[in-house]
DNA sequence: AAAAAAC
């Protein structure tokens, strides 16, 4: 078994990789650290969760050990979609600098300029941004891209979705074109493909096994639903849901439940915190510094139910998550893929429970489609027994009157009335056996057919020529035979990087952004 | 149909 420190890493990196606890890398880790440190471009196709992050973060803090920053102009450059997942990335590169001297500066929006500012004035070794406030940056003339050898892209294919990849292929003009590339995109569109053909040259190919897809250690069910009435259904809605976490009782030590629409989102945090759960909301109309305290507490453990759009579905990486409500179906099959991913991480077991209305059916059809799984039907209990008790004079209001429905933490057993009824059916769920399914069927879609040709080809379809006398071909080429140790071994092991708790939880916003 | 991201 390959460990870390067979991987060529810098040796304080390497201490750092120790103090971490970590010992052997995760799969991509150990396809795409070897190329990085060489030199060559990477392409890794991978979600978080895989220890993706540290296959960058370490090569980069390994290269960027020697020499030094200048001021205003970076030596190095990661892009995020989500100033989240920008914020885990700086945390990241904290984790592994302990022993260097390296600076780092994280350029998001929401927050002020100035401190921004100052720090790239000072010169810094390692930029980590979202692509808006960065341009930002580089139109006010403040910040130069020309001494960027590093670049990384992460999670590309979200950057596609958000309609980022313009400002994408603005900011690799900025860069010089002998920089090195280390792009990581969970799926390969067509466009992403693109972007590839275009900006990176004979790339080292990585690809794992899509963790989260319908893995052996994350139990999907779905209830199917439908209100009483029409005017019911919304209220209605959020019992079922309150019935599916009391149902979990303990087994549910903390969740994200993900709706579609921001107003949900606050509407429904809003309503279990009215019914004694400990609630909070997290979209993007919030302010930043709401946003950071809210996962934050999250994260170390202070707040129980995180109420999300998605915003929160992709990369986020806390390592604990024991479930992943979808209070409504994803209208994007991908997206359920991406959502039911923040929990089983790390090898532990997890939890996705999804309600779902008829009008989302469709929906939820593409999504078993997807993910190549029949996913577990469960009762609605209101549906068929206990709707009386909901009197509709009072359901619109949510009035913490109903004292039985406010308690719920503290009861394993739910309310009586309803034990029996929803009891049967969620323990039947449980007890299904684990369909076998080979890594194939984890990743249905994830690589199509295009597993190598263009990778290799791509010299002549390079749109921006870039000679590449640093970047030949070493080694082995279409380094993509990873997946042997992927799948996570199924003993429930906590395996790879990115388990440990960030530290910057215990810091406010501006101490972590200047740090 | 919605969310995210720059001011």
């Amino acid at each position: 078994m390959t460990k870390f420190s067979d991987l060529n890493l810098d040796p304080k990196v390497l201490k750092a990789i120790v103090d971490a606890g970590y010992e052997s890398p995760t799969p991509i880790q150990e396809g795409a650290i070897p190329p990085a440190l060489e030199g060559r471009d990477v392409l890794g196709i991978a979600q978080t969760g895989t220890g993706k992050t540290a296959s960058f973060t370490l090569p980069m803090i390994t290269l960027l050990a020697k020499g030094r920053a200048r001021a205003r102009m970076p030596r190095s450059l990661v892009l995020c979609p989500t100033r989240e997942l920008a914020a885990q990335v700086a945390e990241n590169f904290d984790t592994y600098t302990k022993y260097h001297k390296l600076t780092k500066a994280l350029l998001i929006g929401g927050v002020s300029f100035k401190e921004q500012d100052k720090l790239i004035d000072k010169g810094v070794d390692v930029l980590i941004a979202t692509p808006g406030r960065l341009l930002d940056h580089v139109e006010r003339g403040k910040l130069l891209l020309t001494g960027v050898q590093v670049m990384v892209v992460d999670e590309a294919d979200r950057m596609l979705d958000m309609g980022f990849i313009p400002d994408i292929e603005r900011i690799f003009g900025l860069t010089p074109f002998t920089r090195q590339t280390l792009f990581f995109s969970a799926t390969m569109a067509p466009e992403i493909e693109r972007i590839t053909n275009t900006f990176l040259s004979n790339p080292a190919r990585v690809e794992v096994a899509r963790q989260a897809t319908s893995s052996e250690n994350i139990e999907q069910v779905v209830m199917m639903f439908k209100g009483s009435r029409k005017d019911r259904e919304a209220s209605e809605k959020r019992k079922a849901l309150r019935m599916l976490i009391d149902n979990e009782a303990e087994k549910c030590t903390n969740a994200i439940i993900f709706c579609n629409r921001k107003m949900d989102v606050d509407t429904v945090a809003k309503s279990l915190k009215k019914h004694g759960y400990d609630a909070a909301p997290i979209h993007g109309d919030l302010d930043q510094s709401q946003r950071t305290k809210t996962l934050d507490a999250f994260r170390d453990g202070s707040l129980r139910f995180l109420i999300a759009s998605d915003v929160a579905a992709r990369g986020l990486d806390v390592p604990a998550v024991s479930h992943v409500f979808n209070y409504d179906v994803p209208s994007h099959a991908e997206d359920y893929v991406h959502r039911i991913g923040r929990t089983g991480r790390a090898g532990r077991d997890g939890k996705a429970m999804m309600i779902c209305v008829p009008r989302d059916e469709k929906n939820f059809d593409a999504i078993e489609k997807l993910i190549q799984k029949t996913i577990t039907r469960i009762d609605n209990p209101m549906q068929t027994s206990d709707t009386l008790d909901e009197a509709p004079a009072a359901e619109q209001g949510e009035k913490p009157k109903r004292t039985r429905t406010r308690t719920p933490r503290k009861s394993a057993a739910p309310k009586v009335e309803t034990a029996q009824v929803e009891a049967a059916p969620i323990e039947a769920a449980q007890a299904e056996p684990p369909k076998p399914h080979d890594a194939k069927s984890d990743a249905p879609k994830a690589v199509p057919h295009t597993r190598e040709p263009k990778a290799q080809t791509n010299t002549h379809t390079n749109a921006q020529p870039k000679p590449q006398a640093q970047k030949e071909a070493r080694g082995r080429s279409g380094n993509n035979n990873n997946r042997s140790r992927g799948g996570g071994g199924g003993d429930n092991k906590v395996v790879g990087m990115g388990d440990h708790m960030p530290g910057f939880i215990a810091m406010s916003f501006d101490e972590r952004r200047t740090g």
